[in-house]
DNA sequence: CTATAACTCTCAA
DNA sequence: CTAACGTTGAGAGTTATAG
């Protein structure tokens, strides 16, 4: 079995390009929700130092003058570009776990034949002419070498054009190769951990291969015994084709602007939840318990601070909106406290379980209509999300967050598509 | 005491 | 111009609690 983990270069940057030209060759980064942190930066900002998570405001002075564009993030674009790349990549392979908003895995077990790096340069042109987004993909025998192999060829390391595929290296390629490239870079290896190894002499990609699995297991985890087994070729991640349904949903986010009232802060969670309810009636299940979260702005230390969840346990799982709703609003009275600026509320929806199968309400009689949301949902996924709602989540909604550069739907509004004049 | 629930930490994109 | 630092989810491991 062999496997090929194909990866857009910075994705949402690329995304911008195709429908404004004009930031070809520029450096140019995209910004978190509410304008805050860069989380895609293109080549040319990347060369200028600008590092990922940095705040955007430290270094507006800087952007200006070295001429950085800087844009909101586009999550409706990104999305829509998204799916047109995973279906066309899906056309490679039967197999295809699509993993994040600009990676997959295709499976390529039975084209061992093939030139897998020539049909890696053909999804590449392809994908190049029909999106005109740009990609790399890393070939080898398992997902974490795929990842590894993908890094190689974003960074130019090895490989060709884009192409990087471990399989056809020698050993002693391979081994050269990865004596070059820090621990750090492998799929599984974050801050702490590379730290750990480092203080036991593991350094580069090579040294943790070559390390003892089991000593690591107990020193560490069985996620880093994994890691080394998957790097020595031996496949210990499966292939999910169909993601699971999830086991907590959770929306939260930051506000425009501080807020410090409990009416507001109410209309900004009964949104949040009806966006998680929404999540939640899409994959067919039900919950059980819901949970409410508000802080301050921990990097204002210096501002009084306050930050408290509260988890509320319904009598019975349900999938209503108003029901969740109430519920999340109950909690939220209960943890409020005045005086405080609020910068972030957020929901989750905790035991989730399949519909159908879940325990009636013994102390009530009560019972959710399932028409109500089903309309709801119907008018909404046509007329646009937010169309119908409860009462509760607001008009004017003055916390939303900030996206002053935002750039038009490109492909998902007519009514953003700039005339040709 | 064991089994499970609840919580914390780490990682990822 | 102001003031200003993301979101979501999984899994492992640890601690608390129930019976």
């Amino acid at each position: 079995m062999s496997f090929a983990l194909i990866d857009g270069n910075n994705f949402f940057v690329s995304c911008e390009r195709v429908f404004n030209p004009r930031l070809e060759a520029k450096p140019v980064v995209v910004l978190s929700n509410n304008d805050g942190c860069v989380v895609a930066r293109s080549a040319e900002a990347r060369m200028l130092g600008i590092k990922m998570c940095a705040p955007w405001f430290q270094m507006r002075n800087f952007a200006r003058q070295h001429g950085i564009i800087a844009l909101s993030s586009n999550y409706e674009l990104y999305a829509d570009m998204s799916n047109r790349l995973m279906t066309v990549l899906g056309e490679y392979s039967p197999q295809q776990e699509i993993y994040s908003i600009d990676e997959c895995f295709l499976g390529l077990g039975g084209f061992e034949h093939f030139d897998l790096v020539a049909y890696g340069q053909r999804m590449r042109r392809q994908v190049r002419q029909w999106l005109g987004l740009p990609i790399c993909i890393g070939i080898a025998a398992t997902k974490t070498l795929a990842k590894l192999a993908n890094h190689c060829a974003k960074k130019n390391l090895a490989g060709e054009e884009g192409v990087c595929d471990f399989i056809r290296m020698t050993e002693s390629e391979r081994s050269g190769l990865f004596s070059t490239i820090d621990s750090g870079e492998i799929w599984g290896v974050g801050k702490q951990l590379r730290e750990g190894l480092r203080r036991r002499g593991i350094v580069s990609v090579e040294n943790l291969r070559r390390a003892d699995a089991k000593t690591l297991r107990r020193e560490f985890s069985v996620v880093l015994e994994r890691t080394v087994m998957e790097l020595n070729g031996v496949p210990c991640l499966g292939f999910e084709e169909t993601p699971p349904n999830k086991q907590q949903i959770i929306s939260s986010r930051s506000f425009g602007s501080y807020v410090h009232e409990l009416p507001e802060l109410r209309e900004a969670v009964a949104s949040y939840m009806a966006r998680a309810a929404a999540r939640l009636r899409q994959q067919g299940s039900l919950a059980r318990m819901v949970q409410v979260s508000i802080r301050t702005n921990p990097h204002q230390p210096e501002h009084p601070q306050y930050q408290k969840e509260l988890s509320v346990p319904l009598s019975a799982a349900t999938d209503d909106s108003l029901r969740l709703i109430r519920a999340a609003l109950w909690a939220l009275e209960r943890i409020y406290r005045p005086g405080f600026a609020y910068q972030k509320a957020g929901v989750a929806l905790l035991d989730i379980t399949q519909a159908g199968t879940f325990q009636q309400d013994f102390f009530s009689n009560k019972r959710d209509d399932p028409r109500l949301m089903a309309a709801m949902d119907r008018i909404n996924a046509i007329w646009g999300s937010g169309t119908l709602r409860s009462a509760a989540e607001g008009i004017d909604q003055r916390w939303r967050m900030k996206r002053e550069k935002m750039s038009p739907g490109y492909t998902t509004r007519w009514s953003d598509i700039p005339r040709v004049h």
